[in-house]
Formats: structure tokens, C-alpha cells, sequence
RNA sequence: GGGGUAGUAGUUCAGCUGGUUAGAACGCCGGCCUGUCAAGCCGGAGGUCGCGGGUUCGAGUCCCGUCUAUCCCGCCA
């Protein structure tokens, strides 16, 4: 084959007169008799061939899209008015001299210039033809992109990138492990990891200070439009650290990527909030702050009204927001159904016009109330204020679900703008009702505060962790601690999440007794890259930043997995399948 | 495990309170056309209405079940 002289997005005026070869698929072609125009694509653009002999009409009548071809001729400037300003190529087109058709193209199942003119179902079938679509490449190269930034950064800090195994053990912590039955010995499963954690934490034991690594995780759990079965983490642990050392090196990675992969500035140090004042003025542990909407104790100014409802109630929280005349009957009760899906006995609301509350609650509020809550609350004419009364718990998740929906239905921000903040001062643990014992709140190897590691043991409920999360734009990007590097402090650690001797022993033991060998303090942090890409890419959807994304029940629709296998394969194994009832 | 939305031509959709031959656009096939750039014009082919059952003289439409995708809750860092 007679090589490539340019790719279809960087000839310009510079190339006028030259003789090129180009290689790719047919754009679109427009046939005018005497003339035919072909816009000829790769990944680095399109480019216009001009057909304007009788045996290349001929020739260029067979065409049709995504056909495979090679054209040589000469680059030829365009007069003015024949430019076309939305591509690079657009001042120039190509006389073909010669045309190869080096493949010919079945019509395609869908369209690849409209991503929307197609179920999702039907792209993921056809995803290498989705692929052709330059959004959806140019996402990829995004990606490509950031994680450059990430191991040219890391690299200049002195991190290494080392390998873990993808076939480790399961542990029982933690999200359902994705399992790899083992033929040699029977009965025995390898688990995928959920992170490297236990790995990188061996690393720091090894003295391979500064360890980073970009790797694929596995969780079996129900999936999200921001959460896939398998994702990318950027992994990293440092020795000899605390807190603030580890976030002021992620701080600068942050600032960095955003820099030379958007172009977007970032101030730091990033804002921190405690995970106690999150969930107060926001209701969430990963609040959007690109808006200013927040949530205030409304109980003292309830307990004075008239309504029996929130008197009794153990909490009562409120947002303010402006735009009243938005909120029709209709769509206040879907904000209504909406709160009530997530488990509130209901939305209250009143809207304040004219200096005075009207509508919704407000009768049970009199009129000096009213002033009372205008001026304390800071609440505007034109504002409506949404109120749920229930446990605290419930009230402040509920409102902070619903300041997310009220920003998103009013577009109150902008997808170009990026609000980091540290979310820090977690719980260690929280009660599991179900399994009346104590979880961690991250996992089990986070480090409490020094203050706290008496109070871990004795009120595990009370005690503070030295766990970090980064949020941007509501999102969790990243998650990381400082953790345990005491073996006696461990052991105690997993014994009050109810874990016996026993258990310990055979999940962790190997891990416990690596502690004892001189264990430098250590800490680190992992980031959702897919998710982090995804915001970069501005899409709110993490399919579009992964070549090929599973479905919500994770499965792969175009080479159709998971699947059966045959029974030699089953007999190898020495697994035998049970029959659901339900789908037998 | 639970809730919402969707499934009709190759693709995206329309199809009203059930009614006779299920439409449109794009794509495909054939024809015309020298300046288009998602070209335009003329003609043509293309359908087991996701699947299974039910109600009815009659079902794309109503009812029940089921499958798939998607969004959310639970779950998950």
C-alpha cells in the first residue's frame, strides 16, 4: 500500500499545489452530474474531494458512506465564498486523481454523526460504530489526555507505577466481590479487587515509598449513570505523611489536570467542609457548590406555629429559593412525589410575595412569625421556601435531594465552572441496623484522629477519622485516609466491627502480621478516574468516557456477556449451576 | 429487591375515545443534476407493532404477565 501523505484534518492553505494520498471513510458524498463532492473522515477530521472527470464520476457514482477508500490528487485553495468555516480543511479541497475503494461498507444499523438518533441499547450493540463518532473519540482522547497529565505529575513527584494483581481474595468488607472460580484448586474462588488497597499499603510497609498506579476495580453491586461494574482508579499512597501532606500533593495533581487538560484555573488550597457541616447546610456528604442554595434549621420558627405536623416532628429543615412564579401547582407536586420517593412523608412549601408568606403552610404561620422568619432567614420577595419535617436523618438527605433538583430545574449552574471541596472530619464507623454492628465509613484500615483512638474502642460511634473525600460539582471524585500503621490498634478496629479471631485471622491475617514489621505512617487517596473524565468532558454520563461500558445490569450487549459456558468448562471447575426457580 | 420512563420499517419517531390498506423523516435501490458541504428534485422497495396470554365481532391502541434499555431508591466509595 502506497502510503498516507496527510491525515484528513490538517491540510490547509499551506498545502495548495501539493500532491497528497489520503486514507479514510466516506463522510457523505453529493453528486451533481459533472461534479461529485466526497467528504472524506478520520479521527483527525474531513477533508472535500472533488470528482470531476468522466471515468472518476463513474467511479464515484458506487460510492456511498463509511465505504473505506485512498484518494490522491492535488490540494487546490477554495475561493472565498466556497469556504467552509466549520472545519479545518475548509479553505482547501482535493482534485482526486485517483480513487481506491479499499473496502466497501454495508449500510450501517445507525446513524454515527447523531448520537442521539439511536436507543442506547442499539449504540452499545454497535459501539465500535458509536466509536466512529467524534464526541464520543474525542472523550476518549480526553482521556488519553488526563491520564498523560496524571503520570507525567506523579512521575516529577517521584511516585512509581507498580502492578497489582487483578486474581486476590475475597474480603468480606465492602461492596460484593466480583469472583474467578480456580480449576487447579477446586472449590476455591479469587475475588477481583475493589481497590488495591491492602496492596498499596504493602507497598509502604516494603519501603516503595510513593507507589501509583492507574488500574482497573471491580464491584458487584447495582449501577448508576456515574457508576459501572468495572472502573479506573488513579491509586496513590505516601509513607512518612498526614493529612495535610496528602492533600496539599492531590490539591496541586487537581489543579493540574484541570489546567492542562481544560485550560481551567483552580485556587488553592481547595475550601474544606467537616462531614457534620455538609450534611447540615447541604444535606449530602457530596454537596454542588456551584450554587448557593442552602439548607437552615426552620424547628425554632415551626415549634411557634400553628402546625401540628412539624411540632411533632424531631426536625424541620428548609431551603430558599428565588423564582416562586416557577413553581406551579404541578411542579411542586412532582417535587412532592419526589421527596416522598425518597422515603419524606411529604414536601411542605410557602411562597413569600409582597413581604408576606402565601399559599401552601403559610396560615399557620401569623404575621409576626412571618417577619420573624423573613428577616432571620434571609428570605426575599419572589422566593419560595420548601420545608420537610421527619428525623433529622431523613429531613436534611430528602432537602439536599431536593436543592439538586430545584438548581437542575432551574439551570442555577454552569457546566464550565468547577468547585472543588474537601469533605473531611468523617464518622470511623456507622451503626448497621440490619446487621447490628459497627461499619466502617470508608473501610476498615482508615486511621482514626489521635485524639480518638482511645474513643474508637471505647464509643465507636463518636470517634473522628482521618478520612478525606474530594468533591467536585457534587461529585465524589476522590477518597482517601491516612491509615492504621499500628497492628494492635487494627486488630481492635476490626474486633469492634464484630469480626471474630477467627475471621480476622483468615481474611486479614496475612495483612495484620505485615503491620508488625516496622509499618511507616502511610496514607493516600484514590480517584474515580472515569468520573473525573467525565467531568472534564462536561457529560454528565460515564459510558461516554469508556470505550466500552456495560449496561445498568451490567451487561455487554455487543459481544453479549456474561453468558453461559460449556459444561467441560463448568466440569473443569467442578462447579455445578442451581436453577433459579423463578426463571425456570 | 422496589419505583418511573421507553420498546411500531435498517434508524428515529407519529399513530386520538379500539374500526377497514399502520404513516413521516433519514438511510437503502433506480433516475436527473457542475459548487455542494447532513446538497436538491423525481420514483421505488422496505413492517410478525419487544415477547406470551387475555378481553372483544374487531387490539399497535384496553387488561395481565414477561424481557430489554434507561433514570432513581435500596445497595455501592
Amino acid at each position: 500500500m502506497n502510503s498516507r501523505t496527510h491525515n484528513c484534518g490538517e491540510l490547509t492553505k499551506k498545502n495548495i499545489d501539493k500532491n497528497v494520498r489520503l486514507f479514510g471513510w466516506i463522510n457523505s458524498t453529493r453528486t451533481h452530474g459533472k461534479i461529485i463532492f466526497i467528504d472524506i473522515r478520520d479521527r483527525f477530521g474531513k477533508t472535500q474531494i472533488i470528482l470531476n472527470t468522466d471515468s472518476l464520476i463513474e467511479k464515484g457514482k458506487t460510492l456511498s458512506n463509511e465505504d473505506v477508500i485512498s484518494v490522491s490528487g492535488t490540494v487546490i485553495a477554495r475561493s472565498a465564498d466556497l469556504v467552509n468555516k466549520n472545519i479545518t480543511t475548509g479553505e482547501i479541497e482535493v482534485v482526486a486523481e485517483q480513487i481506491k475503494i479499499l473496502n466497501v461498507s454495508a449500510p450501517l444499523p445507525m446513524s454515527i454523526h447523531d448520537r442521539e438518533a439511536s436507543t442506547e441499547e442499539h449504540r452499545l450493540k454497535y459501539r465500535y460504530l458509536e466509536l466512529r463518532n467524534s464526541e464520543l473519540q474525542n472523550n476518549l482522547i480526553l482521556r488519553n489526555k488526563t491520564t498523560q497529565v496524571v503520570r507525567n505529575f506523579l512521575n516529577e513527584q517521584d511516585f512509581i507505577e507498580i502492578e497489582t494483581p487483578v486474581l486476590t481474595k475475597s474480603t468480606p468488607e465492602g461492596a460484593r466481590d466480583y469472583l474467578v472460580p480456580s480449576r487447579v484448586h477446586n472449590g476455591k474462588f479469587y475475588a477481583l479487587p475493589q481497590s488495591p488497597q491492602m496492596y498499596k499499603q504493602l507497598f509502604m510497609i516494603s519501603g516503595l515509598d510513593r507507589y501509583f498506579q492507574i488500574v482497573k476495580c471491580f464491584r458487584d453491586e447495582d449501577l448508576r449513570s456515574d457508576r459501572q461494574p468495572e472502573f479506573t482508579q488513579i491509586d496513590l499512597e505516601m509513607s512518612f505523611v498526614d493529612e495535610e501532606h496528602v492533600r496539599d500533593m492531590v490539591e496541586q495533581l487537581i489543579a493540574t489536570v484541570f489546567d492542562e487538560v481544560n485550560n481551567v484555573k483552580m485556587q488553592t488550597p481547595f475550601p474544606t467542609l467537616s462531614y457534620e457541616e455538609a450534611m447540615k447546610r447541604f444535606g449530602t456528604d457530596k454537596p454542588d457548590l456551584r450554587y448557593s442554595i442552602e439548607i437552615q434549621d426552620f424547628k425554632k420558627f415551626s415549634d411557634q406555629s400553628d402546625f401540628q405536623a412539624f411540632k411533632n416532628s424531631e426536625s424541620v429543615q428548609m431551603i430558599n429559593v428565588h423564582n416562586s412564579e416557577f413553581f406551579s401547582r404541578k411542579i411542586i407536586s412532582e417535587l412532592d412525589s419526589y421527596a416522598q420517593s425518597l422515603g419524606a412523608k411529604g414536601l411542605a412549601w410557602m411562597k413569600y410575595n409582597d413581604s408576606i408568606f402565601e399559599s401552601g403552610i403559610s396560615k399557620f404561620f401569623n404575621k409576626n412569625l412571618q417577619s420573624n422568619i423573613a428577616s432571620d432567614c434571609n428570605i426575599k420577595n419572589g422566593s419560595i421556601c420548601f420545608m420537610i419535617a421527619d428525623s433529622s436523618e431523613i429531613s436534611l438527605k430528602v432537602l439536599g435531594k431536593i436543592r439538586v433538583k430545584v438548581a437542575d430545574m432551574l439551570s442555577l449552574y454552569d457546566d464550565s465552572v468547577f468547585k472543588p471541596v474537601w469533605i473531611v472530619d468523617f464518622p470511623l464507623f456507622n451503626w448497621d441496623e440490619d446487621n447490628q454492628r459497627f461499619d466502617s465509613v470508608h473501610h476498615p484500615f482508615v486511621a482514626p484522629k489521635d485524639q480518638d483512638i482511645k474513643t474508637a474502642i471505647s464509643e465507636p460511634e463518636k470517634a473522628i477519622s482521618k478520612g478525606y473525600d474530594i468533591v467536585i460539582n457534587g461529585y465524589e471524585i476522590a477518597g482517601g485516609s491516612i491509615r492504621i500503621h499500628d497492628q494492635k490498634l487494627q486488630q481492635k478496629i476490626f474486633e469492634t466491627m464484630n469480626l471474630t479471631k477467627k475471621d480476622i485471622q483468615s481474611k486479614f491475617g496475612f495483612f495484620i502480621d505485615a503491620l508488625k514489621f516496622g509499618t511507616p505512617p502511610h496514607g493516600g487517596i484514590a480517584f474515580g478516574l472515569d468520573r473525573l473524565v467525565m467531568l472534564l468532558a462536561g457529560v454528565n454520563n460515564i459510558r461516554d468516557v469508556i470505550a466500552f461500558p456495560k449496561t445498568t445490569s451490567a451487561s455487554a450487549l455487543m459481544e453479549d456477556s456474561p453468558n453461559t459456558v460449556s459444561d467441560e468448562q463448568l466440569d473443569d471447575l467442578g462447579i455445578g449451576i442451581k436453577k433459579n426457580e423463578k426463571k425456570v
